[in-house]
DNA sequence: CTTTCTTGGTAAAACGTTTTATTATTTTTG
DNA sequence: CAAAAATAATAAAACGTTTTACCAAGAAAG
């Protein structure tokens, strides 16, 4: 059996409650003697104490939950990695949650985890997600009154005051500065292939794209916008129309898409960047390292985790000052495949003075 | 204030014990009517019991501790979605535990898992793990007597009783089945680059090199075997001397570091596979869309972390019976890296009939 | 009509803590 | 020297469950 706080009262003749005072550092009004006496059997007898039983009385576990669509999707796991790596540093344990992208999973584990007793949830929500599903959701966390804050999503309240926190990155400014840096390599007809349309990401992606097409006076074409998936095969096949379309430059909506037009490039005896100019987001690590390095939108993952977590402990250990969101800038990430010279340092701007540390 | 059983005992005018018992469906002794009334109240409260007050009296949790180096590392998020999706399955919760590779995280980890009380833990020790710190671990949780499966990891003891169970694939016979189709492709100067050498399974893949050379009359020259980090970068580097040495064939300890060889025969303009053969190891999404795809050999990685759970699951609930360790067959994928068919539906075999799914 | 079973249910202890109100003791003060 | 104040420690309730041993009351048996 494992030493208990009685153990120690015993073996050093003191009540429970001193034993507990002392532990806790609530020892304004025990003799230094005592202290000592305690600490040291404490010690000696490897004590630990029994963090079920203290969260029963405390209402506090310091555990997070983290509910996310896909722990395999890199984005995630890195989001996953900031995210756990704060934790730890905070005394937080973190409880992963995948929802395989199933938005009634999302409302069991919301369950779960507050059965469980966690002190606040970091909320992803499958993106196939039906809009009751993420409200049950949110409803569940503001009767128990646990911290939710959403990650890479945002939501639409009515009333400021029922708004959910969020940290993501700017979507929308992404889809415009990767327009942009096309349009000023002299692209005039820009494919661009997004992401589901269910997703708010991919609807500000393709904002992006579509202001920084009327900010240089081209006229924005419905027949160059494909509506992808996320998946590389789908790249490859709806670049093919575009490509017949005549276009001289491709944004596709992450770098996996990306990754097919570049197949679909070879296969048509297209070089990159001179027949067709390419351009991702994600700048997953690959991207870096192909035939032809594939330029790239950058988020700052591994922040938006830390930066979640940061959040949403200030907001646990202060309930009453409900935290600000968040929006992290992106990133341009110039490489050949937009025939920009290859400059991989790039100065990462961000909105707040975050101090998380990218890996 | 979340319902309590209390308030459910108030309603019905039932005693608290009635209550318990109704809920956990040990009702044999109360007549249906109370059941119904116990049931329908609980439900109409919309009861959830208290995980915490559970866990202090049963000591169990329904929760698991997963221990890995790095969630961001696409080997190790695959095990651990195979991990979370069979615990959620099975009702049991994940809690992730990222080391970074610091093996005093490792022992760090243990203790909160404890202390927090999981009911058990899948670890997959740091590499650069000095062995006493390993010990310290399998002590931990040899005290509280948790039951804990090594994953991608195994260790000698002395003596059977002390052993970890283990799951992981069987690199010797990986590193074999790659060197042996090198070798019926006609390749005799196989070049390897490994992985660190304070990893097992990296000195298994050269164990498995060596005996496939010498089944087949090659003698080993160690000038040809190369010790890298699986690092792309350390793959281009080392791959220079290798090609340097005539080698004609290249078997990488990883995927990553295959990619670097890549780089290194572009920029010798060699082809692939015509001047150079190249095989990985761990068959990562992208292998296959590379260029010229990569053969590699795949080991069943969401099985390894599925079937981890099921094992430590059945163990928990039968506490005498010790889990027997399992040790997977890889996969070899040809591809045209080294002049094979791109044949890329593959038989998957594996030594015991687990039920997982491969995502 | 006692005694003995059943049946249906409950009281109470336990799990390992935290925390508040209280008490006993000593010291200070007037 | 008595009263007040300060010091040091404790008892006990509480958190929300599970579980065992026990109890009442009605039914069956002798």
């Amino acid at each position: 059996m494992r030493v208990t706080i009685k153990d120690i009262a015993k073996k050093t003749g003191l009540s429970v409650s001193t034993v507990s005072l002392v532990l806790n550092h609530k020892s304004e009004r025990i003799s230094e003697e005592t202290i000592q006496k305690v600490m040291q059997t404490a010690q000696e007898m490897n004590y630990h104490p029994n963090r079920l039983a203290v969260g029963l009385i405390t209402k506090r576990t310091q555990t997070l939950g983290l509910i996310i669509p896909d722990i395999a999707n890199a984005f995630f796991a890195e989001i996953a990695k900031g995210a756990e790596t704060e934790c730890q540093k905070q005394g937080y344990s973190l409880i992963l949650c995948n929802t395989n992208d199933h938005p009634e999973k999302d409302v069991d584990y919301v369950n779960v985890l507050i059965d469980k007793g966690v002190d606040g949830i970091l909320f992803t929500m499958a993106v196939s997600s039906q809009v009751h599903k993420d409200v049950q959701c949110f409803n569940i966390a503001k009767q128990t009154d646990k911290p939710m804050i959403l990650v890479d999503r945002t939501v639409a309240a009515e009333n400021k005051e029922a708004e959910l926190p969020y940290v993501n990155a700017d979507n929308e400014l992404g889809g415009y500065m990767a327009t942009k840096h096309l349009l000023e390599m002299g692209h005039r007809k820009i494919g661009f292939i997004s992401g589901p349309m269910g997703e708010q990401s991919s609807q500000n992606r393709l904002f992006g794209y579509i202001r920084a097409l009327q900010e240089a006076d081209v006229t924005f074409d419905p027949m160059l916008t494909k509506v992808g998936d996320y998946h590389m095969e789908t790249g490859y096949r709806l670049s093919a129309d575009l490509i017949r379309r005549g276009v001289t430059a491709i944004f596709a909506g992450n770098d996996m898409m990306a990754y097919g037009v570049y197949r679909q490039a070879k296969d048509q005896n297209l070089s990159i960047p001179g027949d067709l100019a390419v351009l991702g987001f994600d700048d997953l690590e690959f991207s870096q390292m192909m035939e032809v390095p594939l330029s790239s939108i950058k988020q700052p993952t591994y922040q938006i985790g830390a930066c979640a977590v940061q959040k949403i402990i200030r907001w646990i250990e202060h309930p009453e000052q409900k935290p600000e969101s968040v929006c992290f800038k992106p990133v341009l990430m110039v490489r050949e495949s937009t025939g920009g010279v290859s400059s991989d340092r790039p100065q990462q701007k961000e909105r707040k003075g975050e101090n998380a540390k990218d890996s």
